[in-house]
DNA sequence: ATTAAAAGTGCGATTTTTTGCATGATTGAA
DNA sequence: TTCAATCATGCAAAAAATCGCACTTTTAAT
């Protein structure tokens, strides 16, 4: 993921979204916040305004360079859409994320969808519990 | 769902309460949210603050007699909670939701928890699509 | 019925997220 | 390079969601 996808989707090569993009990079196995950019940003010394981060990362999910997510603690969380669909386990305790994918679940669901009459256009699945490190 | 379930939740019975539950009843194909559910309130002549419903729905939640879902509009949607475990089945179009329960989904679920060493505390799988009556 | 304790509500203030607009940066063509 | 067109950004203002506090209402014991 880098500045030639920006270009690809339409999108100026503009400090924001090249740092936006490397913070996203650096963090695959932690899915952040728009707030958290934001905070992570400001720690490293650019004045990038929370309003763009926003924006960018609106812009971001719309040319498919990210993917939004909707975990249940409220707030959207934002990873690299790297086109390989997958489904999470999230840690409620520290955030956590790991990505699995189940063929099976994936062939029922498609099956489910089928019976209802619906035209399954995306779907999600989000395990919540404690992870390994945090049990301990 | 009434107003003994108040009680038992160690809920006050109060107008706002019972008048959200009642709302709730009446919707149970059609999540709804914070906010549709004020409109409703104020249409019918009720004069319940906007911050009450949001802390109502809240207390419900924790309660459990409602279940607070995240889907991808971005605000949450609520629907009583009777008690059955399900996953749902969400019209992009129209807004229609539909339930559904796969016991090999739910078993393989289990299997990926474990599998990851999560210790699995709650889960929720939502497919999106067009429903058979938007297709038309 | 009365009443005191506890809990709930509405209002306005606050926080979180989004938008509008004037200014500034990026891009490709000359 | 330079320049004009276009797109982005930052700021401040607006929406959306939540919280704090003074005032009511509910409750259940009298």
């Amino acid at each position: 993921m880098n500045n030639s996808d920006l270009k690809k989707a339409g999108l100026k090569i503009t400090l924001p979204r090249v740092k936006i993009l490397e913070i996203l990079e650096k963090a695959r196995d932690r899915h952040l916040s728009a707030e958290d950019i934001y905070t992570i940003l400001n720690e490293s010394g650019e004045e990038i305004g929370l309003a763009t981060v926003y924006r960018v990362l609106t812009q971001f999910e719309e040319a498919k360079l990210v993917i939004r997510h909707h975990f249940s603690e409220g707030h959207s969380v934002f990873e690299l859409d790297l086109g390989t669909h997958h489904d999470h386990l999230v840690c409620v305790k520290c955030g956590h994320v790991e990505e699995f994918v189940d063929e099976l679940i994936e062939k029922r669901q498609k099956a489910v969808a089928e019976n209802a009459g619906f035209c399954m256009t995306d779907h999600s699945l989000n395990i919540y519990g404690i992870c390994k490190a945090c049990q301990m």
